[in-house]
DNA sequence: GGAATTTACGGCACACGTAATAATG
DNA sequence: CATTATTACGTGTGCCGTAAATTCC
């Protein structure tokens, strides 16, 4: 049952002789004729009515060579799959939250015109488990939030470097951040995440203490809460412009400045790796 | 590209190793990692990334071991097709008229029951034709009216005996047969067909000439004609029981006695010959 | 008799096992 | 250091071409 044998069937049942078969095959007849005879040895079924010249195929032999055609295109696309050139195969990538929104829709759109023969698993999570799987090859790559020290064994491709920015609710437009520390909530994004974790430390490395602090784990959820006077935060400005309220103001960060890198991490050595940027083009548009 | 080394390529991708995966097939690991090695350089695409122990597929080697999976569900059911017992394939059978509209229903059904991996490509026609594509090969069998003398080479089952009667139209019950050829239209299935062939033979042997005659080849045609008292026929009994409208009257042929019957032509010595008397038991109900 | 298929035979390629070596965790 | 994969090497299987024998038309 070896693939050529099959092809041979099937020109067989195309052709309607061994000996136009072979030549279709470039084959020699005999060779033709032995495939036949092994393959109606290890099916155990006859599929040629050996009474006649040529040989015709018997109702199972055509249903055979039916099957065949079946199978033989099934090499053909395994073939194909690994041919073409560009992205192939299956990917799975992360994406942590901000990027699930603002980044994925638009990369498959773009994914699915360029890179037909790729398909995605994607799933969504936070950036340092996200670069541990990618690490253990459990994903093949992970749209995260850059955080300092870079895990090693991981390469990180920058897709866009957002500044953050404190969004104030309504009616403290006027109010300087130093104030606004001391008399409003500061809502803040749970520091398992990426962000959260890049907030908390610019705070304590600038000594700012919230007076009262509360913690959130959706940005569309402390973005509500800021519109609705509950308290202020500090985002990414794209995050901020995308979900503010009427009414609630963005302002600079200044105690200093303080900006967060989307990057695409791949593990360092690995196909994934040859592929990255390829992968960043498609996530950037 | 052997259909094992394409089973190893499914079971590293189940199993997680090349050492698993060689347990899992019977396998020695240094056979597998030739068999990926091979496969890699025919396909000209990298499955595995190696910077690891154990090696991890890549994206690209899970999509291939996702087609090698179908590529190999296809070779199962090859087997599969071949292998199990009774009527299996594709077969071409020719059914006349007659036989179409009583016997290939109940035929198709029981098949589809009792022969699950046959597949039928039926038509229809003439009992001539027929023979004479089955004596050629271009069907399998065929479900034909027996005419002598039986073509060599073809070999015949015998499905039914049918008496051939009399159908007269509404008005004529009393009229004896004779007195019906001088007086009524003779309504005589088309000479080309089986029983159009017979009834004329019977009637040149017989002496009886019809005072008019008009030919049809279509038996429902003919017994609407007898019930709107355009003539009368001569035609097996099924099918003027079948089709006699109210008012039609059957009556044994005495001048002498008429049969026709339905036979299954197979080519003598096919494999088509072995697998007659089961298609007949198919048949027959 | 002639075309087509099957059988016989020889060579070559290749798939696999054993064993030694290399690389990863 | 143990586990796992790769490389080296030898053997046997089996696929295919050439050529002779056979079979059907």
């Amino acid at each position: 049952m070896t693939p050529r044998a099959l092809q041979s069937l099937v020109a067989i049942a195309e052709h309607g002789s061994l000996s136009r078969a072979a030549e279709v095959c470039h084959l020699t007849l005999s060779a033709v004729s032995m495939q036949m005879k092994a393959l109606e040895a290890e099916l155990g079924a006859s599929l040629f009515d050996r009474t006649t010249r040529p040989p015709r195929l018997t109702p199972l032999g055509r249903a055979a060579a039916e099957e065949a055609r079946a199978l033989l295109a099934a090499e053909r696309r395994l073939r194909d799959l690994c041919a073409g050139p560009g992205l192939a195969g299956e990917w799975r990538i992360g994406f942590i939250q901000t990027a699930s929104v603002r980044i994925l829709p638009g990369f498959l759109a773009r994914a699915a015109a360029q890179a037909p023969r790729a398909r995605f698993a994607v799933e969504t999570g936070l950036s340092e488990s996200f670069a541990q799987a990618v690490a253990r090859g459990r994903l093949d790559a992970a749209v995260i939030t850059r955080a300092d020290p870079v895990p090693p064994g991981l390469r990180l491709v920058t897709l866009a470097s957002e500044e953050l920015v404190y969004a104030l609710p309504p009616g403290a437009q006027r109010l300087a951040p130093a104030e606004a520390f001391a008399r409003l909530r500061f809502l803040q994004f749970a520091p398992e995440t990426g962000i959260g974790r890049l907030v908390a430390a610019h705070l304590a490395a600038a000594g700012l203490q919230p007076a009262r602090r509360v913690v959130l784990d959706g940005i569309e959820a402390i973005m509500e809460s800021v519109a609705g006077g509950l308290g202020f935060t500090a985002l990414p400005a794209p995050d901020v412009a995308r979900y503010a309220g009427p009414g609630v103001t963005m302002r600079p960060m200044r105690d200093p400045a303080l900006t967060r890198e989307v990057v695409l991490a791949v593990l360092a050595g690995s196909p994934a790796e040859r592929e990255a940027d390829r992968l960043a083009a498609l996530m950037r548009g």
